[in-house]
DNA sequence: TATTTAAATCGGTCATACCATTTCCGCCAC
DNA sequence: GTGGCGGAAATGGTATGACCGATTTAAATA
């Protein structure tokens, strides 16, 4: 039975005024939007903090942990905390989603469909934008894959650079931040898998197609090759997956 | 219920790699993953769950608050902590996402793409696979729009329903939720706009198209008309908002 | 039996102290 | 003068204990 309540827009009460931690994150956030505190800032110390808002600073702890928690803050011991300062494309936090997988029961199938979609989407808006440089490091990467047709591994690494790459092309950072969000949780497996991966070269080929797509500023054909690419990829995986014997690994150290 | 009186936790490694709270992070994790702690769970006081896990009541408080800031744990004051249970679909937090808007200066037309992007891959998979209870439902709303045609408000509750649904429909629950996250940002946004919108037929027709190309088990056709009804939304919002700071006659105007 | 009330439960907050790590500046040797 | 080196200060991490407020539960009363 599912239902469809509308209520999922949960509006968080911006006039709550509920519990002190809270009202706390609130003055963090606020401080944050309206720009007092910027990307790579560094907070007042703790017991500073908590005095200028008149909490104490358990309180203004479990302030900053939460916001820590979703990775917008980051507390280093003895140096200070910090607004996070993100060089490349922002990263958003993937453990919500991955406990939301186990809570939920998500199958790998559907984490692969999903990042099939982004990766669609994002390859389809790479093909309208991607600029000279972005066509360069694409290419690159083709040419290290082709190089490591016999070390997996390493092949591997050329791969997820190459795929950075076409997000990185999009020039949609949210895009970029969603994908990377589920890629992330199907990571573990794929360096798994692909140690005994055997069609490295045909990989190799796809990710050219891919490229070739974008290069022609053709997001249908671009958006087309990567839904080929990561069909095959997941065949393949699930084709390995098959031999292993079932093993339940629930391997947890995604601590980044 | 799972008795929660056994084994099930282990007291923390004298020997921890990280900080101690996040081992207890680590260890709430896991026990979800294993199954320990079920959505709807009730985990055991914060004192007793301390001495359990050989860490004082601050340091668990700090894990807890960390889960509990990703959405995974709900603390109640005088209830207990709870695993949080999703009625429908789960649903990630937002604010993270809201944040780093703040943060890296996200444009609304960069959140409009990505919801496009989302909501594109959400109604092609829809055409695959929606039931005939969500065709059913999705027809229903599509006839509070109509019925709705001069009641903005109303309409926009038809119009996210509708939404919802094809989400629902997609089967992909992941997909769904990201979706959410990013509809919830542009959400305060759409209710301000929404108020002076003046092509709501339109709308409307836009949507039934979308219906049709679901029914008709046409994912590119529904793909594409959903394409075609957000960037017709999202031209109208901007160009609502570029009136915002000139000339305040909200009178009735047909144009656009 | 139904309603009210009181006690037990439990998370939220505060104050304080101490520990572990990092940073930085002054000192000393070269 | 320069560069390494050590220690003090700064800062977050953890622990203990206490009290408050909200919630739940069950007993007591009408």
């Amino acid at each position: 039975m599912t239902d469809l309540n509308s209520d999922i827009f949960k509006t968080i009460d911006p006039e709550h005024r509920g519990t002190t931690s809270e009202e706390v994150i609130s003055q963090l956030r606020e401080m944050i939007h309206r720009g007092d505190l910027r990307p790579g800032d560094r907070l007042p110390p703790e017991r500073d903090l908590a005095k200028m808002l008149g909490v104490s600073r358990p309180t203004l702890r479990a302030g900053i942990r939460s916001l820590a928690a979703v990775g917008v803050l980051q507390s280093r011991q003895g140096a200070g905390t910090f607004v996070v300062k993100s060089d490349g494309p922002p990263s958003l936090d993937s453990s919500p989603l991955r406990l939301m997988a186990s809570l939920h029961g998500f199958t790998p199938s559907e984490m692969f469909e999903a990042r099939q979609s982004l990766e669609m989407a994002v390859a389809g808006l790479a093909a309208e934008r991607a600029t000279s440089e972005h066509l360069a490091t694409m290419s690159e990467e083709i040419a290290g894959m082709y190089a490591s047709l016999d070390d997996p591994e390493q092949f591997l690494v050329h791969d997820m650079r190459f795929h950075q790459t076409v997000a990185a092309a999009s020039g949609n950072r949210i895009l970029t931040s969603l994908m990377n969000m589920v890629a992330t949780i199907l990571f573990d497996v794929r360096r798994k898998t692909v140690k005994r991966a055997r069609d490295l070269k045909e990989s190799a080929e796809m990710h050219r197609q891919i490229y070739r797509s974008i290069r022609e500023r053709n997001p249908e054909a671009a958006s087309s090759a990567m839904r080929a690419h990561l069909m095959l990829a997941q065949k393949a995986q699930e084709s390995e997956e098959a031999e292993d014997g079932a093993a339940a690994t629930t391997s947890d150290n995604g601590s980044q």
